[in-house]
RNA sequence: UCCGGCGUAGCUCAGUCGGUAGAGCGGGCGGCUGUUAACCGCUUGGUCGCAGGUUCGAGUCCUGCCGCCGGAGCCA
């Protein structure tokens, strides 16, 4: 009886030299020997490393099927698992049997031709990009990333709470909205007074699709004291660059009784914790991300788990900037909203490390932030990360109601718009904080990867939504 | 949205002063070899993004449009 194995499994020696194995998957290079035999690189996905197969030239369909071979074609091999003879390799698979399950039927046209490619280039066949060496590492490391955050929240007593993707609030503040409706585009429903007529759309009121669970995810706080959101999030926001996405992950802690420190100490806790994870669980595929796509992305998630986040307030970072002599594009002065340029160089010249900027002028963060006794500062944070900069924002809440509606006020919103958020600061209210992290821009400063583009299996961003 | 750059073979790119379209890789064929991003030879392969304009002649110069990429802003 042969077995079906993943290709893991013999490379790391769980299948014994002599057994016979089934190995299932798709051709990634072939080459034919004169001395009666063709080697076959095959990819399955279960690790980095494709296994060699050696493929005899008294296979049966050795002339008809094997030495048509190439990249792409899918294939089923039974064979002898054995020590390999030459360099590259400590196991192989002397097949016994070549089956092709699915040929590739123009390899002259084949998209993944084994060659390198330009990202951008993939991007355009996103259906087929999972078969390269990049974006299968990623997409292994991706699922380790996930599930290593999943795990840290539940060894720590966090619930994982489902907030909803669609809303109906409208004043959240986070971004452009995307909106969501029923209604028939080519023919709106009109008011008396001419404007479109959302009581008849799907939900009676305008709808949207979730720019961030917090406000939802608070309530549960209040509740079960230590949760997290993790899912898709969307920002309709007209932004072309390498760092955004219209939809994208983010992980979004919250803790009560809990303060800014507290809250900085989570996100510094989190990310070692996940990144070490990452280390651990996916050796061959950072080793190729160091090799081949950024030399520092081992040794920088090394230095990363194994000393601390700088931590500095805001005034301290815009003290530093201001000593640093630098002549920036964006003049530095307290009050001001730091650039990219700044973020930059206070985590990749000052501190050489990520950094936690902490209590922003109250001016330039969001209303419920926490007012601090200065009257002039809000408890908020930032982690900046070297090479992608910021991946967390966050804040301890105002959990004041008389601040909280000051606060909703004075950035011309109304308190009526928030009754349910509000109820929270009127019924047994305590201090809780809470921040949200890039899941994708965490892949991206992970393993290197220069575009979050590429770290997300099918990207949307402005005029792009294929696949 | 703003600034900059780029659109030439399946892919990555070169193409000089405006003068009949090139290379590498890939694919195909052959050679060689327990090979390993193999190597050697031959070969295949083009709506030069689209539409106008200038010119005897445009891949090349001009105008408009479309698409993509990078940076900025917004943010995660």
């Amino acid at each position: 009886m042969t077995q079906v194995a993943r290709i893991v499994e013999i490379l790391r020696g769980d299948v014994a030299p002599g057994t016979r194995a089934t190995v299932e998957g798709w051709i990634r290079t072939r080459r034919d020997s004169k001395a009666g035999l063709s080697f076959l690189h095959v990819h399955d996905g279960s690790c980095f490393d494709a296994i060699q197969v050696v493929a005899p030239a008294s296979l049966p369909n050795y002339e008809s099927d094997v030495l048509r071979l190439t990249t792409g074609c899918a294939v089923a091999i039974t064979g002898t698992v054995s020590a390999s003879p030459a360099a590259g390799q400590a196991v192989e698979l002397q097949a016994e049997s070549v089956d092709v399950v699915g040929w590739v039927e123009d390899p002259d046209t084949y998209p993944i031709s084994p060659k390198r490619h330009t990202f951008e280039y993939l991007r355009e066949v996103a259906h087929l990009r999972a078969r390269t060496n990049t974006f299968g590492a990623v997409a292994r490391v991706r699922h380790s990333l996930a599930l290593a955050i999943h795990r840290y929240f539940d060894e720590h007593g966090f619930y994982w709470v489902h907030t909803p993707i669609l809303t109906t609030s409208d004043a959240e503040g986070a971004g452009e909205l995307f909106r969501v409706s029923t209604l028939d585009l080519a023919n709106l429903p009109r008011t008396a007074g001419g404007a479109v007529d959302f009581a008849q759309d799907f939900f009676g009121k305008p709808a949207y699709l979730t720019v961030s669970g917090q406000l939802n995810v608070e309530t549960y706080c209040l509740a079960l004291e230590r949760v997290y959101t993790f899912g898709p999030t969307f920002r309709a926001e007209n932004s072309n660059t390498s760092r955004h996405l219209a939809e994208f992950w983010m992980v979004e802690p919250e803790i009560a009784f809990a303060d800014l420190d507290d809250n900085a100490d989570l996100a510094e806790d989190l990310l070692k914790y996940s990144f070490r994870a990452i280390l651990d669980e996916r050796p061959d595929d950072m080793a190729f991300f160091a090799e081949r796509i950024d030399k520092q992305a081992v040794s920088r998630l090394e230095g990363l788990v194994t000393s601390s986040f700088a931590r500095m307030t805001y005034s301290e970072a815009i003290a530093a900037l201001e000593r640093s002599g630098r002549d920036w594009e964006f003049p530095v002065s307290w009050g001001v909203a730091l650039q990219a340029e700044h973020e930059r160089y206070l985590c990749e010249e000052y501190a050489h490390r990520p950094v936690v900027v902490t209590d922003y002028p109250k001016e330039i963060k969001a209303f419920y932030m926490r007012l601090n006794d200065d009257e002039r500062t809000v408890a908020a944070m930032d982690v900046l990360a070297p090479g992608i900069g910021e991946i967390i924002g966050g804040s301890q809440r105002e959990e004041r109601l008389d601040v909280l509606d000051r606060r909703i006020v004075e950035v011309g919103l109304d308190p009526a718009s928030y009754s349910w958020y509000r109820d929270l600061r009127r019924y047994g209210t305590v201090p809780h904080a809470g921040f949200g992290l890039g899941f994708d821009r965490s892949i991206a400063y992970a393993t290197g990867m220069a575009n979050v583009r590429d770290v997300i299996p099918f990207p949307r961003t402005p005029g792009s939504a294929d696949f």
